[in-house]
DNA sequence: GTTTTCACG
DNA sequence: ACGTACGTGAAAACC
């Protein structure tokens, strides 16, 4: 049996008056806050019903745009004319849109063009659909061919006629198109049609099977008798006019096909919905629908299908679904494309990549924005993807969505056990190691294997998704963290231009440096050994030269700088490491990642921290060192563009600013509005002086003691770092609390808000979980307390300069600039200029970063520029 | 694979 | 009694 698709199209506004009128006089319905529902009721319950019947693939609902007048009731009191609608149904016009949104269901509206003239069209352009029109409105059966019935309604709520060809031959002795006539001929009261009065179905339809037409009868008026003749005489203006008012357009400039209007429910989300209008009873009759998947025994009712195919069927193609890249999971760079799994819900499909490739309405679906898919790291698919010509457009990542509902989930383990989400085979069971791979790879294994990571992605859309929604963090999701994929994707497509001769030249001079330590060292310790090695390193220092230490024998920078008086080994180790650091980390390690277009493309990881900032790896540009002087050099080797300059823009103590626009720390404020240097003002609080009177170690313990604040302090932490007594730290904090009186019951709310809650959020509610609040070992409570602290304010900043990022990319793109944006370290953005476009871009730059938000603190950021980055800092 | 160290904000 | 500042990534050593 052929199996032809079913469109059924609905008019929207003929269906809402008959369900208001249906169940208004019966019952009273409103939610508890007075929005009446009675309409969206019935209007739902119909909608059900008819579904039920026809069991539709394609749904389109119709309606009058903006002018909610009455029309076609067979329950209307009013004589002629129109009256507008009653003043309780008018505001479940819109209810009911968002009724019809709720369930996935696509509606349609045009000025000036009434619901019956859409639907018209659509019948018309609608090949390969058998066609059923929902209504009240006798007129539509103008419609009906051997394509297309009309489901007319009847009294009640639910009852209809399934009005075919057959059936208005036999029930009115016409033939479907004749239905103008019959209006022309016998008017229509409640459409305010006025046809010739006097003559009413019978005389009409009599008049109809012998003459066809209203033009023909017209024509033979002269055959006509008596009373009859003198009728039609009168009326034939009318009935011209009255057959012209009756007719359905059916050209409508509608760019709309069966196809666009695939019906896929989902009562999950309709549910959510009705409930919100405490419709209780009628939500549940919906609940009823929600395929079941907690529910194992029930899962295995309906199998899952796998797939391979040649050619993706076109019916999938109609559908949103989740995209699994199959590729080969090396570094960014060079990893390729072996195939798509796709998941639309209910099965999954593999196709290989040379396949996809020659599958033209695939590779269109893929471009296209609609309908939306769903990708999982959606920049890194589209590195790969671009290097193998193909272009893909997603609209959802489910990667980013995962790790904003869940802040501690920053990798893809943890994501995969956090929703229990597997398949039946590892990675690598199909493909082996990267630098082993399986000689035959097994085809059944990697379609499941596929189709298993398409449907997790699935999933973990479906599950993120409600927690973002129920989390309110839909603006931070849509509006910050997906357009911020995108402009992550150009800056490491755009890279760096990096000069390995300099890398070179330091690489030379620092090992020198290292070698003549090392022999140093040798010298001073009696012996050889690795220097490198922290274990081999502690037994000199603490057994054979017998320095003291703590009790756990670091070797770490800041506990040898204890002991730099005692032996003069320790500056030479001090040194020796940081030549070392130098040479492996930077001089040497960087030359690996220039690519053969003489840049550095550093990867961003938009979901690998806790706070919400960004993290750059492979290699990590957010560490270039600067602080060090001699390892500030290494900046020599990052340059702009011939013809252009690096321009770097940083915000002025963007964490501190944060904590007092959150804290509403009135002090703190005023110190930032009149620019006066914050740990200068800081020092002169906490330790009384005025500003004359602060010596520059003043200012770097006031320094130490605001870091302090912001990552959480604790007089233990900051004891440590001044080199005071624990006593002394806690005056301090102390002191300073006292200084900044709002700083103390902000800290102490949010620790408060995380005890009972078990999370903090941002000023843009992005969201950290912080478990470890409640654990029962105290030194993890503290812990807890700290990232408590920290987080909000971290994470607010990241929350900025993402914010500024999109804006700075907007402005570019509408002053048409050829800058790029190609850096950003945290509270930093670098971007290569042409000469002639610094002036436009230090505007942009710096509105962008100042006016990202709106916050009781300026936000001021000053550009640097430079021919390298050394000078840009 | 985990630990230690150190570069950055 | 506990024994730490917040957030990252890379290299080297170690097991």
């Amino acid at each position: 049996m052929s199996e032809e698709k079913k469109l059924m199209l609905i008019d929207g506004n003929s269906m809402l008056f008959r369900a208001y009128y249906a169940t208004a006089y019966g019952m009273r319905m409103s939610t508890s806050s007075g929005i009446p529902t009675n309409a969206v009721f019935g209007f739902a319950n119909m909608i059900l019903k008819a579904i039920d019947m026809v069991n539709p693939d394609a749904l389109l609902v119709a309606f009058d745009a903006g002018k909610h007048t009455f029309r076609h009731d067979l329950y209307a009191e009013y004589k002629g004319g129109r009256k507008p609608a009653p003043d309780d149904l008018v505001p479940q016009f819109s209810l009911a849109r968002d009724f019809l949104d709720s369930l996935h269901i696509k509606w349609v509206e045009m000025p000036d063009i009434e619901a019956d003239d859409l639907i018209g069209t659509m019948s018309k352009h609608s090949e390969g659909f058998m066609t059923y029109i929902l209504t009240s409105d006798h007129d539509m059966l103008q419609l009906v061919d051997d394509e297309t019935s009309v489901l007319l309604m009847k009294k009640g709520l639910t009852d209809l006629d399934v009005m075919d060809h057959q059936a208005i031959v036999e029930q009115m002795g016409i033939e479907p198109l004749q239905v103008i006539d019959m209006k022309g001929l016998m008017g229509d009261k409640s459409d305010n049609i006025p046809g010739i009065p006097g003559i009413g179905e019978k005389t009409a339809v009599k008049l109809l099977q012998e003459y066809g037409s209203v033009e023909n009868v017209l024509a033979h008026e002269a055959d006509l008798k008596g009373a009859l003749q003198k009728k039609v005489s009168a009326g034939k203006e009318s009935a011209i006019l009255s057959k012209t008012l009756a007719t359905i357009q059916r050209d409508v400039q509608l760019d709309l096909h069966a196809e666009d209007c695939a019906f896929i429910p989902d009562y999950a989300s309709c549910v959510k919905f009705l409930e919100t209008l405490e419709m209780r009873a009628l939500s549940r009759r919906f609940a009823e629908r929600i395929p079941q998947k907690e529910n194992a025994e029930k899962q295995e009712e309906v199998p899952f299908a796998y797939y391979t195919c040649e050619k993706v069927p076109e019916a999938l193609l109609q559908k949103e679904m989740a995209i699994y890249l199959d590729e080969t999971r090396d570094s960014f760079l060079t990893a390729s494309a072996r195939g798509f799994g796709l998941c639309d819900g209910s099965s999954s499909y593999y196709i290989s990549i040379e396949n996809a490739k020659a599958d033209s309405s695939f590779l269109a679906y893929l471009a296209s924005q609609e309908p939306h898919k769903t990708g999982y790291d959606v920049k890194r698919n589209l590195h790969i993807l671009q290097r193998e010509g193909i272009k893909a457009v997603f609209h959802d990542d489910a990667m980013i969505m995962a790790s904003l509902a869940d802040s501690t989930l920053t990798s893809n383990d943890k994501i995969m056990e956090r929703f229990e989400l597997t398949t039946d085979d590892t990675y690598e069971a199909i493909y082996g190691k990267p630098n082993k791979p399986v000689m035959v790879i097994d085809e059944e294994k990697q379609k499941i294997f596929n189709g298993q990571q398409a449907l997790n992605i699935w999933k973990l859309k479906e599950l993120a998704g409600e927690k973002i929604l129920a989390y309110g963090m839909e603006d931070l999701y849509r509006n910050i963290e997906m357009p911020l994929t995108e402009i992550l994707l150009n800056m490491e497509k755009e890279g760096i231009r990096c000069d390995i001769g300099v890398l070179d030249k330091i690489a030379k001079e620092t090992f020198e440096k290292i070698t003549a330590e090392q022999n140093v060292i040798y010298e001073l310790s009696g012996r050889e050994f690795n220097i490198n090695s922290p274990k081999q390193l502690g037994e000199v220092l603490y057994d054979e030269l017998g320095l003291p230490s703590g009790k756990n024998r670091s070797t770490s920078a800041d506990k040898l700088e204890k002991l730099k008086g005692i032996d003069p080994i320790i500056d030479h180790i001090l040194s020796y490491r940081k030549w070392m650091k130098l040479y492996s980390t930077y001089a040497e390690g960087l030359k690996k990642y220039i690519q053969k277009d003489g840049r550095i493309h550093t990867i961003y990881n938009q979901a690998a921290t806790q706070t919400g900032r960004l993290s750059s790896s492979e290699p990590n540009l957010q560490n270039i060192s600067v602080r060090d002087e001699d390892g500030k050099e290494i900046r020599k080797a990052f340059l702009p563009d011939d013809g252009c300059v690096l321009i770097s823009s940083d915000y002025h103590q963007i964490e501190l600013r944060m904590l007092a626009h959150m804290a509403e720390e009135d002090s703190l404020i005023e110190a930032f509005n009149s620019d006066i240097d914050i740990h200068t003002k800081t020092a002169m609080d906490v330790f009384g002086k005025k500003e004359n009177e602060i010596t520059p170690e003043d200012r770097r313990k006031a320094k130490t003691v605001n870091f302090g604040i912001v990552y959480g302090i604790s007089d233990f932490g900051l004891a440590e770092q001044l080199g005071v007594s624990r006593k002394e730290a806690h005056d301090f904090i102390e002191t300073y609390y006292q200084a900044y009186p709002k700083i103390r019951t902000y800290m102490q709310s949010l620790i408060d808000f995380c005890k009972e809650k078990g999370y903090v959020e941002t000023l843009c509610h992005r969201r950290r979980e912080i478990p470890e609040i409640k654990d029962k070992n105290h030194m993890v409570r503290e812990f807890g307390k700290r990232a408590a602290m920290n987080a909000p304010i971290q994470g607010s900043a990241a929350d900025l300069i993402k914010i500024a990022m999109i804006h700075i990319d907007k402005a570019m793109k509408e002053a048409n600039v050829s800058s790029k944006m190609i850096l950003q370290v945290h509270d930093e953005l670098i971007f290569n200029v042409p000469e002639n476009e610094v002036e436009q871009m230090k505007e942009i730059i710096e509105k962008g970063m100042a006016n990202a938000m709106e916050l009781k603190v300026p936000l001021t950021a000053e550009c640097a520029i430079g021919k390298d980055w050394y000078e840009a800092k």
